[in-house]
DNA sequence: ATGACTGCAAAGAATTTGCAGCAGA
DNA sequence: TCTGCTGCAAATTCTTTGCAGTCAT
């Protein structure tokens, strides 16, 4: 029997009750070694396809993923086919947007040296510089 | 009566047929000053309050507007409320977002000074690079 | 027991598509 | 005339919502 209670504690450290579904989400998503990168529909499609367990339903993967944001465990990113994408990396940090695969890699804050930026308009603080890099194939 | 020529002729030289709707569609966005940020939705509202003429329909923004990005008239932008922005400034350049107004603002590609990017992955070529700096009111 | 969570189905928002009729070349 | 464009309505895609039943505490 696998050991949950890890999770279960992240879990309730967030406020957020351990369901089955929750921690399978979770399990999936953070047990790993590599960031992840993902849309709600490929977490359906990932998580669903193992057919044994009952299916965890599409407004469930919503409902849990805007859970796990609002509690900081994951991120939002928007890449340049207008889908939200989610990011197990939390911290600071930019990436990569491959079209041809619809693909995020992350590129850490340290990889990408800003010189300067402007000051925010008046009124307004910076709450936060997103990069993206669009990256192509070589020859096409 | 108005002159419309320049810009029937912007359009043909696109390979654009400059019907009645393309021509105020077109002279709506680009005989102005300033750049314009926008979303479709915008476009309709702007153009069909006014009014006197014939509404022009949705898909027929939607039409015009994907032709003129095609044609490089536009450029697209996405913000975080995950709308699709259209931009008439269609050089290299970055953007305040303020998630307050839902609004964009040009950043000039010389006010961003970035010192060191990362190569592109193996087989793969730097297409853009993309600066959203997240602007928010001071206190809240 | 009491809230919170899940799952379903329906609703909503943004965008695209099919096609008949219209208009620019 | 002929192809491209417009406008309408229907279809699609992604996401949210309402609510009854279920589960964690």
């Amino acid at each position: 029997m696998k050991d949950n209670s890890k999770i279960a504690n992240k879990l309730r450290s967030s406020g957020l009750r351990p369901t089955k579904q929750r921690i399978q989400i979770a399990e999936f998503l953070f047990e790993r070694e590599k960031t992840f990168h993902f849309t709600v529909e490929d977490l359906d499609r990932l998580i669903n396809s193992k057919i044994n367990k009952d299916k965890i339903s599409l407004a469930t993967f919503y409902n849990t993923v805007h859970a796990f944001k609002k509690a900081g465990h994951l991120k939002e990113i928007l890449t340049n086919n207008n889908k939200i994408y989610f990011d197990t990396h939390t911290g600071p940090h930019h990436h990569f947007y491959d079209s041809e695969k619809n693909e995020l890699t992350d590129i850490e804050s340290k990889e990408i040296k800003i010189k300067s930026i402007p000051r925010a308009p008046k009124g307004k603080k910076i709450k936060d510089v997103n990069v993206i890099i669009n990256i192509d194939n070589y020859y096409q």
